[in-house]
RNA sequence: CGGGGCGUGGCGCAGCCUGGUAGCGCGCGGCCUUUGGGUGGCCGAGGUCCCCGGUUCGAAUCCGGGCGCCCCGACCA
């Protein structure tokens, strides 16, 4: 319900200089947003009503599974964080009060929210509990960027649950699951639930909701019923073809080639052929050889799953000294557990000697060296997805994910229950968290055109854009003015453009705000009694006959779901 | 945190190398014009040239230091 005329909606001509993905560049220029600092960004009047749209989804789809809306606050005793080891994270913004009392500024509540419960919470009978609210959240990101999609401060709906043991919290991460579902659904998302990294905090699951879009931070693997981050994706790889030449065993003179391409372009075979050995320190025991297929590449997170450790990378010196010359490792010879990539698989490969400018030929798994079999390799477009699929990577940008917490939060700040036999347990706990800002400008990135936003009508900030292209005092205008009146009375939300501007700059503005239906009021259809409404996805224009034009419209809208 | 770039009216930029009047387009205000895709004309307002220090008769320009912002990478419970 509201006049362009008076209304807070600064469009612009050009994006800022700096801007580089489309969401940024579009929500600068349709007035939906504007910067205050790095990562930091205040939401103008039309920017901020796509948000509130989300947020009612949300509160909607959390209380239709029993999930209860709360506050808590942004500003904390530093005291709790100490408790879980969180008060290390650099992201967290840390502060005193006057009286020298260590604060922080917290980025998610779980060490709130369990505080709490801990307090609370003392029965089975209390349980399950599911509870969320939707507050601003604060982190001292390394590299904001891209608009909203990175930032330091925005808001958040997180979600937890709380139950009596792992079975109760699959039942609740369910019921978030389907609730996720739904939500991204009813924002006209195109998204994927995929697999996720739970990290070295232990839990026992984890999935992250992805929005496929250009600017997108993370990578998915996608095949038809497979989705996973590539953080934790598996697949098959593409075959490479062997020379039977290979199986025969020979000291290969490489002088100087320490590297695969080199060294696979010296002997005319593919990089597949050869065995790449990256030697590792693995914390709390000493060095490692990891074999990886001379094509392919090492993934950190599935190695640091697989070893349920963290490591580095072995330095120059340490190679040198204790296995051989760097360039020339080889499983072969070398006194070191060996992790091998599952891969690896065929008879025989090119490996290095463990001797300066030398390759082994002929290495065998199994035979020439024994080892422990993994999967630590970056799965990669053409693969093979479990399923059967072929694997494509796209960019997607987090909307959301889900966590199963266990007793990571619970047992270090106390929050236990009494079970039916008056044994003290702790809580079994999950967190829930979305993104309102992302799903805005993901969405923004998905359907945006060359002319600018395209909304999908349930976020849209207003479902019309009723366009006046007479200026105040012609008769035209009365005609606007009166469908202005008739579709508020219908309760339809509507933008109506009745500046004093010329027309091409109405037109302009109005596929860059990107409302689902634009209603033109102008002499030209007036004349035969129509007024023109365009469908901002499809460009389908219907013209409607005066007197009923509202009804009309509201059907069009009705019949727009969004996708 | 490593690498690169940029800070000049609201936005986009030129001027800087070679020191001397701060300029252009858009936007903004007024008048006229125009009226179905940012119309045209005339007049006008608006700038601590990011900050501090230095060199100089004189600094947007040269030198030193600092701050801010953006991009790539690392990082991202």
């Amino acid at each position: 319900m509201t006049r362009l005329s008076q209304t807070f909606l600064p469009t612009l001509k050009d994006p800022p200089a700096d801007a580089e993905a489309i969401s940024h560049k579009l929500m600068v220029r349709a007035g939906l947003i504007r910067q205050l600092g790095a990562g930091l960004w205040t939401y103008m009047p039309a920017g901020w009503r796509p948000i509130r749209r989300v947020e009612g989804i949300l509160r909607e789809e959390m209380e239709a599974i029993g999930c209860q809306e709360m506050l808590m606050p942004v500003l904390q005793p530093a005291e709790a964080w100490r408790t879980t080891g969180r008060y290390a994270i650099e992201e967290l913004f840390k502060l005193e009060d006057r009286r020298g009392a260590p604060m922080v500024l917290a980025m998610t509540h779980e060490e709130c929210i369990t505080y709490h419960v801990a307090r609370d919470i003392r029965s089975y009978r209390d349980l399950p509990l599911m509870l969320f609210h939707i507050q601003t959240k604060e982190r001292d990101e390394a590299r904001p960027r891209a608009g909203v999609l990175r930032s330091r401060e925005f808001t958040m709906k997180d979600a937890y649950s709380f139950d009596r043991d792992e079975e109760g919290l699959a039942r609740s991460y369910e019921l978030q699951a389907g609730a996720y579902d739904r939500i991204f659904d009813r924002c006209g998302l195109r998204w994927y639930r995929v697999e996720s990294d739970v990290g070295m905090m232990g839990g026992s699951g984890a999935h992250e909701y992805m929005a496929p879009c250009a600017a997108g931070e993370n990578e998915v693997a996608l095949a038809p019923g497979y989705a996973a981050n590539i953080e934790v994706a598996s697949a098959d790889p593409q075959p490479v073809e062997l020379p039977a030449e290979l199986d025969a065993p020979e000291d290969l003179h490489t002088p100087g080639l320490a590297k695969v391409d080199e060294v696979s372009s010296h002997l005319g075979l593919p990089p597949g052929a050869l065995i790449k050995a990256m030697p590792i320190v693995v914390d709390g025991e000493g060095l490692q050889l990891v074999l990886i297929r001379g094509d392919h590449t090492l993934n950190d997170i599935k190695l640091r799953n697989a070893l349920g450790a963290d490591f580095r990378l072995a330095e120059a010196e340490q190679i040198e000294a204790e296995i051989g010359p760097v360039g020339y490792i080889g499983p072969v010879g070398a006194d070191l557990p060996i992790l091998k990539d599952a891969a690896i698989s065929g008879n025989s490969f090119v490996a290095g000697a463990n001797r300066v400018d030398t390759h082994l030929r002929g290495v065998r798994p199994g035979r020439d060296f024994s080892f422990e079999e993994v999967d630590v390799r970056t799965v990669e477009a053409g693969d093979t997805a479990p399923g059967g699929g072929t694997i494509e990577i796209e960019p997607a940008i987090e909307v959301g994910n889900i966590f199963k917490l266990g007793t990571r939060y619970s047992e270090p700040l106390g929050a236990t229950y009494l079970d039916e036999q008056g044994a003290e347990r702790p809580i079994v706990m999950g967190s829930y968290g979305i993104g309102p800002a992302r799903i805005v400008a993901a969405s923004i990135e998905q359907r945006a055109d060359q002319h600018g936003i395209v909304w999908p009508r349930q976020i849209a900030p207003w479902e019309l854009h009723l366009v006046s292209l007479a200026k105040a005092g012609e008769p035209e205008r009365e005609v606007a003015d009166h469908l202005y009146e008739e579709l508020r009375g219908a309760a339809a939300s509507v933008l109506y453009d009745d500046r004093d501007v010329g027309p091409g700059e109405k037109l302009t503005d109005a596929e860059l705000i990107g409302c689902p239906l634009r209603i033109v009021v102008g002499r030209r259809g007036l004349a035969e009694g129509v007024v023109e409404a365009t469908e901002r996805a499809s460009g389908e224009e219907h013209r409607l006959p005066v007197e009923e034009a509202t009804r009309r419209a509201l059907e069009l809208l009705a019949g727009d779901d969004g996708s």
